[in-house]
DNA sequence: CTGTCGATCATTGTATCCAATAACCGTTCG
DNA sequence: CGAACGGTTATTGGATACAATGATCGACAG
């Protein structure tokens, strides 16, 4: 979709733009769910016309940011907490496949090269007694990197395309929740958790033991569970989950 | 997407049609594989302008049939073995996953009225000793309504729609592969077996046997599974597969 | 013969316009 | 007051035109 020209500008430019944009006014909360999206007032605001706008919409759909109206154009979807905990739960099932097929490939040692550097990266950053911030955000982009060598592993584009697909709704990546655990008092204890999960995953699929691989990391993907219930809380964790403006909070009675 | 207005004639029919168009030619195999997709070429096939056209293809992408080029435009997918089969593994780790959560919820007496009613009609249909090609057709409409039943009783939006889009390659579908089964010696016998893990699906799910219709919805998609390698064998029924031009076939040494 | 360059043509992305229809508002009637 | 109707305005789907760029082909040089 980003196609790209020999000039690294992509030759679609108007529609990335338009693509980017509206994906921000969405996840910014300034096009609200239910409301209709207005194209017009989308073409003043960016300078872009109709078209790449309508076409931006449409991939914007299937990402499941907006609907489309029977009447005509689209509104922008709402999200409630059951949504999100299954967003997590589809995720950490797909990626329970992949790590059983990672297990079940029998990877050799230069496939297993990137993911097993990455788990020591991951092991040195959980062993500082007191995490910095600098340390969280180096977590946070190892944390992507494992779950994204993970699928690698699996070495289905199909299953990682399914996977990708999940995680276009924003709070359903691996990182959506990390920041909770950041401001818990006993946040290292949590980093020390998920690494164990990293690491024994990684032993499974050396190992070949592709149930073990795949039951750990389902269980992984309990931890964005555990932080989202955190984060229900606590109405400004909330704000700060990816797409939080979509996410309708149950009314307290 | 299919946006109905008042007297059931979309709103943008124009789209409607190209998308239907487009997925026909592409799935008959005239719009070949790695090719590209000639824009104008399809104006004047369908008579519709480009930009509901273009609007289609945007779909299309997502659905998996086509890919979009560097340099503009798009080209058709091409799938191998080893796509189908995830795709249809996939497909059964979801179905799994939604068989879960459906025993999970313990549904009432009038949600499960359905899925009952469908998994009896099954039933009834397998008994008979000579399955005529009516019984085929029939099967094939309550297999499928059996499937669709099975993912609305995990009620979840999300995980609905992660199902829906494996599905959208056609040789992920519950049916796909069912043909094959007609055309075997002992194809009752088959039929038997699908028939005794969607009993035991519905059971496990009335007992609220998470982890049971969870491995027992797995295995069903194993049925595909075990299809797709007797087709792979006879190129006739391969032909017949949803999306076979779409499939490249490893070359015999 | 092969590679490079330039010209031409075809294709695609985008902007704009037109027409259809939905939404909104005001008025009237029960 | 609420519902129905009609008129007006706004919005959206589709068609078309224009410009940019990629692909192709022919000529020339090494």
């Amino acid at each position: 979709m980003t196609a790209r020209s020999s000039d690294d500008k992509p030759r679609n430019a108007q529609t990335v733009k338009a693509l980017l944009k509206l994906r921000e006014l969405i996840l910014s909360g300034e096009l609200k769910p239910g409301e209709r999206v207005p194209e017009l007032g989308i073409v003043e605001r960016l300078g872009v016309s109709r078209t790449p706008i309508r076409l931006a919409l449409v991939r914007l759909e299937e990402e499941g940011l907006v609907d489309c109206l029977s009447t005509g154009g689209f509104t922008v979807c709402r999200f409630d907490e059951q949504d999100i905990a299954d967003a997590i739960e589809v995720r950490g099932t797909l990626e329970g496949m992949a790590a059983r097929r990672a297990a079940e490939r029998r990877p050799d040692r230069a496939e297993l090269a990137d993911i097993r550097d990455c788990v020591g990266s991951l092991d040195a950053l959980v062993r500082r007694n007191n995490p910095t911030l600098d340390d969280f955000s180096d977590y946070i982009r190892l944390n992507e990197r494992f779950h994204t060598l993970l699928v690698e592993l699996a070495a289905s584009p199909v299953l990682k395309r399914s996977i990708d697909r999940i995680q276009q709704l924003p709070f359903a990546s691996p990182n959506a929740f990390v920041f909770v655990q950041s401001e818990l008092a006993r946040s290292r204890e949590i980093l020390v958790i998920a690494q164990e999960h990293h690491r024994a995953i990684l032993e499974a699929i050396e190992a070949g033991e592709g149930a073990r691989a795949e039951s750990l990391a389902r269980e992984h993907s309990r931890i964005a569970r555990r932080n989202l219930q955190i984060a229900l809380q606590n109405q400004q964790q909330m704000e700060r989950v990816p797409g939080s403006p979509l996410i309708r909070m149950r009314k307290r009675a």
